[in-house]
This record gives C-alpha cells, structure tokens and sequence, in this order.
DNA sequence: AAACCGTGGTC
DNA sequence: TGACCAAGGTT
C-alpha cells in the first residue's frame, strides 16, 4: 500500500533544500512573517516563463537595478526596455510587461492585485502567472501549474496520458495537494522538486521526499514521464541581412513591427524569410555577401541567413530604417539572430 | 484550437 | 548537427 502524497513532507523538504533565488524570500524568512515584493516576483515571473533560470539572473539584476518599482519601468521608455531584454528571447513578454507596467502604476494605483481573476486580465499574464503571483506574492492558496508541476503530478500519478491532453487531469492533480497553509512556499517548493530532483532526465528519485506515495516510482516508469504528443519538424527558411556602414561608422538598422516575430525590436533591414527570399537592399550600394551565413534556430523554424554588407557614403538617404551612430550602437540591444549576424562582419 | 513566438544548454 | 527541454501567453 502506498503512502499519501502530502504538501506537508514536500514543505519539511523545502525548508531544508529550497533554492536561493534573486528574487525569492526564503522559507525562514517567511516563516517571520516576510513576503517578497510582488513587483519582483510579477518581473521574475514574466522573465520564467519558458526560460531557464541562469539566463533569468542577470536579466532580473540589470531590471531591478535599472526600475526598481513598477512606477520606474512604467516611466521608461519603450526603445530602453526592449534593448533591455534583447537576448532574452520571446519578445511580445517585453511588450506585454510595459503595458502591465503602466496600467499597474495608473489604474491599480501602484498595487498589483492578489485575486487571480484580476490578475488573470493583465497583458501577459496567463493561468500559470497569475497563480504564481498571487500564491508567492500574497499567499493565497492558488495553484501553480507549470512544466514541473506537469511533470511531477505526471509521475506522482503515473499518468501516461501524453501532454497537451493530459493538462486537465494534471491540473486537478495539482490543484488537490495545493494546502490552504503556506501556499507560497509550496508553489515555489513543488517547482524547485521538479527543477532539481524531479528532473526531465536522470530523475533523482532516491533524494525525493515523495518517493514514498509516487506511482511512477513502484512502477519504474518515472524516467519517462510525461508522455508528450510528438513535435513536427521544423522547415528551413532562407533570409537575406543588409549591413550597412556608413563612412563614419554609423550602422543601418531598423525598428521592427510589433506583431510578429521579434516585434518591436531592433534589426537589420533584409528579405522577408522563405524558401526564395528577393533581393531588397534598404539603400544604394555595392553589396557583398560574406562567405558564412548566420544560422539560428527560432521556436518553429530554423534560418540561414545570408549576410551583405556595403560602405555607404555620408550623403546618401536609406529607403529604408535609419543609421545609427557608432556611439549609440550596442550589439548587445539587437536580437540573437541579428547579433550573430553582426559578429559574423567583426570577425577576421 | 492549433499555430505562433526566442534562446541557450545538454545529450 | 539536431532534437529536446525550460517557472507560458496570445491569437
């Protein structure tokens, strides 16, 4: 006979082994009677979602360093934030998070709300989000489900329903445990388990304090939890990048549209991205390809990108974007894709 | 409701 | 190289 699943033995674990994180109160701390400031935990949490945590860390510094409230990021202006983020990927998450911003500091007076339905009406805030910051912020006993939680339940259950199905029955799982007393450790505590000992691979069930009531575990099928419908391959698309250098160093580049891919970001003008792109150049010159093109992966398609670059005299007009002046110029405010492009003009 | 939307690490 | 994966949300 298996032993319950209890939120209690997975807290008792947490109290001992829960992750120090930037923008975390720790359960000590808590247990005082400490919350953390839920302008952090909303930031944190917008920059999680469907990212790791080491490439959450410094961006969460530089934001928090840069605005520390939600009144400073509602302050600042669009093109400062999105340079802000470059790299980060997902970019409407930038978007979205300075509209949340500035209806926050405008029509909630500053506060974030602690119900979910409220939360659940700000731009970029889905179930998973608004669970997170209501449960972490403000504990209330609201359920996170994650890809950890899917995954933990998954093997707690031995469920082998695949994902996307399995979500409603895994989500009742959750929601089950989910105690009414420390809500927001447990909500940070089920996802450190996954994150740690609950892995995708490799699981580390002998550390696991839910070894004792986990199905997967007297079944052995743990490792290969949860079933997921198969993914679709990605097509290849071609592109062309057009780099142009003005004499006094200043670069061409371009704001792009904020729908679509990399919207709102920076970039270099180039082809639409295809199997056949045209030729397009945004201003009159002698362009040459370079001998290596860029190549990058984006979530549903993987590009090659053919980079051209020309020397453009001062006095000529682009029909296209702007130049830039060198000294306003940060590769590290353009896109990966576009960075990686302008590293393939700097080396040799 | 299926498709779209980034990136870096790992195996 | 390529497939998989990571604290999802929007349309």
């Amino acid at each position: 006979m298996r032993e319950p699943v209890r939120a209690i033995d997975l807290l008792d674990w947490y109290d001992r082994h829960a992750r120090a994180l930037p923008w975390r109160v720790g359960p000590a701390a808590r247990k005082a009677g400490l919350r953390p400031d839920p302008y952090r935990v909303w930031l944190s949490e917008i920059m999680l979602q469907q990212t790791t945590v080491p490439a959450v860390k410094s961006y969460f510094l530089d934001f928090t360093t840069r605005w520390p409230t939600v009144q400073d990021l509602a302050a600042a202006p669009d093109e400062e934030v999105m340079a802000a983020w470059a790299g980060l990927g997902y970019y409407a998450r930038a978007r979205n998070l300075l509209k949340c911003a500035r209806l926050i500091a405008g029509d909630f007076g500053g506060q974030f709300p602690t119900d979910l339905d409220t939360l659940l009406t700000l731009p970029g805030v889905g179930p998973y989000t608004a669970a997170a910051v209501a449960s972490i912020a403000f504990d209330v006993p609201a359920t996170v489900v994650d890809g950890n939680v899917e995954r933990v339940m998954a093997r707690v259950h031995d469920e082998h329903t695949p994902l996307p199905t399995a979500k409603a029955i895994l989500t009742d799982y959750a929601a089950a445990l989910t105690p009414q007393d420390r809500p927001g450790c447990y909500a940070q505590a089920v996802m450190d388990l996954g994150a740690t000992i609950c892995t995708p691979r490799n699981p580390a069930c002998g550390l696991c304090p839910w070894r004792k009531g986990c199905a997967a575990w007297d079944a052995g099928t743990a490792a290969e939890l949860p079933k997921k419908e198969p993914r679709k391959k990605k097509p290849t698309r071609l592109g062309i990048a057009y780099l142009a250098r003005r004499v006094d160093g200043a670069w061409l580049l371009e704001r792009r549209p904020d729908k679509g891919l990399l919207g709102g970001m920076l970039g270099w003008p180039g082809s639409d991205w295809n199997d056949a792109p045209k030729e397009d150049p945004p201003i009159r010159a002698e362009w040459k390809a370079l001998n290596t093109e860029a190549r990058h992966t984006f979530t549903h398609f993987h590009l090659r990108l053919t980079v051209k670059t020309a020397l453009v005299p001062m006095d000529r007009t682009p029909q296209r974007g702007e130049f830039i002046e060198l000294s306003d110029f940060r590769p590290a405010d353009l896109p990966t894709v576009m960075r990686k492009a302008f590293d393939l003009t700097q080396s040799k």
